[in-house]
Parts: structure tokens; C-alpha cells; sequence
DNA sequence: ACAATATAGTAAGCTAGCTTATTATATGCC
DNA sequence: GGCATATAATAAGCTAGCTTACTATATTGT
């Protein structure tokens, strides 16, 4: 068996994250905007004024990799960072209004990016692929970062 | 519907296959090789001595991307660039015996990582999941590069 | 009070992917 | 034969992730 050496699960997975995250780009890049900064905006979208450490983790990004990501969103002036009145090591980021049209148009590709890759797939599979799919994430959770990580408790 | 704009699919796999690189990544530092390159040393093993520009291919990565792997694998001698003797822009590439058991090794512990990352998942499910990430793999790469890349004519 | 430890953010430097541009060699056409 | 075009590999420089190390500020223990 499997005379492809898992060519069909861990490096098919890969693959596929490779080649979302291309068409997306893509298709996103007269935006100037990269799906890992959406990411950032659209997270902000839901908890706007946050520090950086809690959105680091609610992204289950390591806080240096959310920092530059936030130097070039700035520099954009789709966020701003500001001093937390209450800790004066945090910063905490804000949503500028620009950003908010822009969280929804790019929410709109993420969608037809979906669309395009579940073509000819039941919903039925698509489903299940799904729930499969969080099921692996939290059994590798555990594994790297012990107990869990999806659950935050909101700063 | 999706209040979590999609958390529960792009991102999703996104976050998987980070994982997954992560934890094998560091279950293999002591080897001093990445995921990628094993992914290198695999595929020479099942056609040694090809053109860099038809296992870049068959990788489905770009040349230069699959060029600096060998840079590293070939400072360490897991492989050897030789000279094409039938066309003198091209380069051969070779496994070098000391690869082998390596591969090995690293292929089991691939599998390890996959039963981690399967724990508590049906065959059956497992089995559908992977039928799924298959075709959308194959949506994602006509929509990227044209009609297909999967299939190559060995060099 | 102050010393030791912990935490928020950043810097430096790594892998791994990409695009675009360069160089050397092949190939095809006239 | 010689020029135009195509191709194999690499170079330069970008995003995005990581680890490890540093700085400034908080917190905690005695």
C-alpha cells in the first residue's frame, strides 16, 4: 500500500493549503491585501481593539509572525496600533474605517475561492470533510501545544 | 451561517497542514532534514538521476523553489547535481547511498504523524476525507495552472 | 523596598513557498 | 550559417511561518 509515500494525505493537505492560499492571493492582489492579512483585518473585524498577544493566539500565530503582519497593515493604515492605558508594555490594534469595506469584498473571494475548490463535491462529503478536517486540528493541538489552543479567553 | 468567515474550511486546512509540517519538522530536527526535504529525497528514490526541471514537476513546486532545496541536501550529501551529458543546461540528480536508510526512517516517522493526526477517525472516514482532498486538489490545480499537473512524462 | 521572575512586543535569522529577471544553451526558421 | 525564440537553472527579492534572544515593563516574594 501506499507506494506514494502519504503522497496521499499529509502532502496532499499541504498541496491543497499551498494552492488556496495561491488562487486566493491571486485574485486578491489588485487589493494589495494577502489572505494572511485578511485574516488579521477580519479577526479585528470581531474584536476590534485587542492586544496583540490575545490576537496572536486567537490566530494560533506565534505574536512575531502578527507583528509584521500589523507593520505592513499600518503602514496600509488599515489598523493602528495604540498604547494600552493599562499595561504600557501592550499595544493594543484598532480597525481604521477603511478597512471594513474592504473585510467584506474579500470575504466575498474567500467564498468563490471555497466554491472553486468544492466543485462537484456533496454537501453531504463536504460535510464530513469539514468535521473531519477540525477533528484532525484539535488532535494535532494537543499534540504541539499541549492541552488546546481554539479556546481563548477574550482580553 | 459562518460567523467564523470560513475558520471552518480555508483557514482550517491552512492550520493542518502547518501542523502537521511543524510536528514532523520537529520530530526529524535531530536529523538535521526537513518535510521538504524528505519530500526531495522520496522522490528521487522512486527516479533517481532525473532533470531538476521534471522533479520540480512532479513536486509541483516551482525550479528555483526545489533549487535551493538541493543547495542544502547537496552541502550535506544526501544528493549529488551531475551534469546532463545529452543537454549541457541541464542537471541530473542523484541519491546518495547514505540516503537511503534516512528515507526510511523518515517515512515511518511520517506515518507516526498521521496516525497522530487521525486519532479517534473511522477508516471509513478517514478513506472519504482523503477521496475529497484528492479532488479538490485536482479543482484547485485546473483552476491555477491550466488542465492538470499531476500527470507528468517521466524524463 | 527591592530583587527575581514573568510577560508584551520586537529583532535577527532560518525554511519554504512565490514572481520576475538573468544567463547559458538548444532549437527552429530563413 | 546565423539569428530569433524557447528552455534549464539560478538570482533577487517578496510573504509567511518558525525559533531564539533581547528590551522594557509588571508582578511577585521576601
Amino acid at each position: 500500500m501506499n507506494k506514494n509515500f502519504d503522497k496521499s494525505f499529509g502532502f496532499a493537505i499541504h498541496d491543497v493549503a499551498r494552492l488556496l492560499r495561491l488562487s486566493f492571493d491571486r485574485q486578491a492582489a489588485n487589493t494589495g491585501l494577502t489572505r494572511a492579512q485578511w485574516s488579521v483585518l477580519a479577526h479585528l473585524h470581531r474584536g476590534n481593539g485587542v492586544q496583540q498577544k490575545t490576537l496572536a493566539k486567537v490566530m494560533d500565530i506565534t505574536p512575531i509572525t502578527l507583528a509584521r503582519h500589523l507593520d505592513r497593515l499600518e503602514v496600509d493604515a488599515w489598523i493602528e496600533r495604540r498604547d494600552d492605558p493599562e499595561d504600557r508594555r501592550a499595544k493594543r490594534v484598532f480597525l481604521n474605517p477603511k478597512a471594513s469595506p474592504m473585510i467584506e469584498m474579500l470575504s466575498t473571494l474567500g467564498q468563490s475561492v471555497r466554491a472553486q475548490a468544492m466543485t462537484g463535491i456533496s454537501s453531504a462529503d463536504e460535510e464530513l470533510f469539514t468535521r473531519v478536517l477540525l477533528q484532525i486540528r484539535a488532535n494535532l493541538c494537543v499534540a504541539n501545544n499541549g492541552p488546546d489552543t481554539t479556546k481563548s479567553s477574550e482580553n
